[in-house]
DNA sequence: TTGAAAGCGCTAACAA
DNA sequence: TTGTTAGCGCTTTCAA
């Protein structure tokens, strides 16, 4: 059925060796016999196992990511487009991207071991950190290697990317300071994921620099879904005080307190100010367009992927440890904007990206 | 540095073979082996090598997935929902999951075909058929198993799972006439994707069964993207007698139009209808909500996962090809709710999944 | 310039 | 009940 090296061998009567030096070019097989193998190859349609050739490398060529989900309606559109921008660096750099997800915990680590212990993958990519991170403990303890989209609490001592959510917080702190928001609330992400804490803090200092300091009732966590964002919009929205403004730790929960605050009959941008982080393509297109951070997503898959790489082939790397500033790009969710709000153009182009 | 079985032979006395079959609970190894066996293997952390195994048995164990990608910015919540259910039935069943995301073309169609002659996958799951699709015309040439999510315009004997995106759009249609619309607008997808077919099919028969004829001023193509609908619908929009309702081909390009009809001062689900196709997370939270019809993708994502493998295994199909009836979702965005458009509860469960 | 032999880690047919 | 042998398809010494 299929053609392996032994057919051509027979066919040119040659060794298999022979045969496997010539289509790999080697210098000391004579021309002759290297073109008429080359021929037969072609002819035959020759495609190497890449079972066999990984088997015999001792490498997978293959790059795991396990995605943290929680339920089954998994929608992020953050991670697909991560995906993206990992698969196809992997792509250009001839490795297969292994894709599974799981839900935090015990599964999840389990998915690890395996991976790591039948050699189905080179490496592992790890999204979404937390504090104490089980994952990156067993990685670093086992010595496999990993690039992280993140850090944790301990010893960063790896190779990441993140992104400066702090920074990107404070500057959100600064605009809605700007149009003169006291009464601050915040939708934060599980306690447990390390941006929640960059974000948290990056907000709060922001606030703090005014005199402001967050007031806990106005904190609520969310699960970094629409209905999360929507749920806690509304505890926070029927306050006897409601806040002016709810900042919100993600796109998709900013999403669900738009629909919150809507509901109860507020005009987003005028009688309140929603915020959001990650600047997904939809943010652009919502009712009213989102303020945001944005972050570059597809490159950061693409770089974390070549990261990995690069430590696979044991090159160093120029950087270990990148760390991005998120933009701020206002739109009328915040107000911001509320001289321009119908006549804005929501499909402005995103610069700096790509 | 990894145990192997050899390692085990040596350390316990006895042969790789006595091993292998030991761990593999063959009878015709003595309890007491078995035993030591065991727990060797267990104390030196042994776990086999799957790309052994795998060249041994002449099988990859992984199925395949290429996603069909317009430029970098590839974020459809859609997929994520669809991978996630492909992946956890295959996880289930012991298979990996390969994902690449391509760009429809000749690069899509030669990653297909290294990953079937480098024998990477056992077989493959083809989303978002074409009229005429190369993919499945390759797969079906070379005897390689695959499952689509949809069909084409040939002979459709393969196996497959679909939607009946005509019964789909008669009921929007039948929706909207109910509610007096006559002149109805269509953001269509690109035509060489065949529930493009369907839907514009299913659109127009609803529509001429009360005596409405689709009007071919009112049709445009767009991209799938928000950003597509928004430009198509900004044109539908901007006619000198533009439609009172505007049916589009997916959700995200129904955020695009609802971004276009309100940067224009329309109040969508007053003085405008529009409809979505998939019902998407973000169809609940969208400003209005949206009329839209769903489409359980997580479970079509297991379901195609599970028939392939079951192929795969050799096994009949009880069903060889699955067609679904979306259920119409009817929320503000058609104006079909007007009643209680601000105490209507966008975040009601959606029944009939999970 | 070519080929024989060994080995990657595993399974399976067969013999003992 | 156990071990020997062979082989999956490939690469890589090493010897001819």
């Amino acid at each position: 059925m299929t053609v392996t090296l032994k057919d051509i061998a027979r066919e040119v009567g040659r060794s298999v060796t022979t045969v496997s030096r010539a289509l790999d070019d080697y210098d000391d097989v004579s021309p002759e016999t290297r073109a008429l193998v080359r021929r037969v190859a072609a002819e035959m349609g020759y495609t190497p196992s890449s079972l066999a050739q990984r088997l015999q490398k001792q490498q997978a060529e293959t790059i795991g990511l396990i995605l943290p989900t929680f339920g089954p309606r998994f929608s992020d559109p953050f991670f697909s487009e991560f995906i993206t921008g990992v698969g196809n660096q992997a792509a250009d750099l001839g490795y297969d991207l292994l894709v599974s997800t799981r839900p935090p915990g015990e599964s999840e680590l389990q998915a690890y071991r395996q991976n790591v212990q039948g050699r189905r993958v080179d490496g592992f990519i790890v999204v979404r950190t937390r504090r104490e991170d089980a994952r990156i403990q067993y990685l670093r303890e086992s010595g496999f290697p990993f690039v992280a989209f993140g850090r944790t609490e301990g010893e960063n001592d790896f190779p990441y990317v993140d992104e400066d959510s702090q920074h990107g917080m404070q500057l959100l702190a600064e605009h809605l300071l700007e149009l003169g928001h006291r009464r601050i609330g915040l939708i934060a992400a599980p306690t447990d994921l390390m941006f929640t804490q960059y974000r948290v803090q990056g907000l709060s200092q922001g606030l703090e620099r005014a005199g402001i300091y967050l007031d806990d009732r106005l904190v609520r966590v969310g699960d970094l879904t629409q209905r999360g964002g929507y749920t806690q919009a509304s505890l926070l929205l029927d306050l006897a005080v409601p806040p002016t403004a709810i900042v919100a730790c993600n796109d998709l929960m900013a999403f669900g307190a738009m629909s919150a605050a809507q509901e109860r009959g507020l005009e987003v941008g005028r009688d309140i100010a929603i915020t959001g982080f990650d600047d997904i393509p939809m943010a652009e297109y919502s009712h009213p367009p989102l303020t945001t951070l944005h972050q570059p997503v597809y490159q950061i898959g693409e770089k974390v992927c070549l990261m990995l790489i690069q430590r696979l082939a044991g090159e160093t790397l120029e950087e270990e440890h990148i760390i991005l500033r998120p933009r701020l790009v206002l739109r009328q969710s915040s107000g911001g904007k509320r001289a321009g709000w119908v006549a804005a153009q929501p499909r402005k182009e995103v610069p700096g990206d790509r």
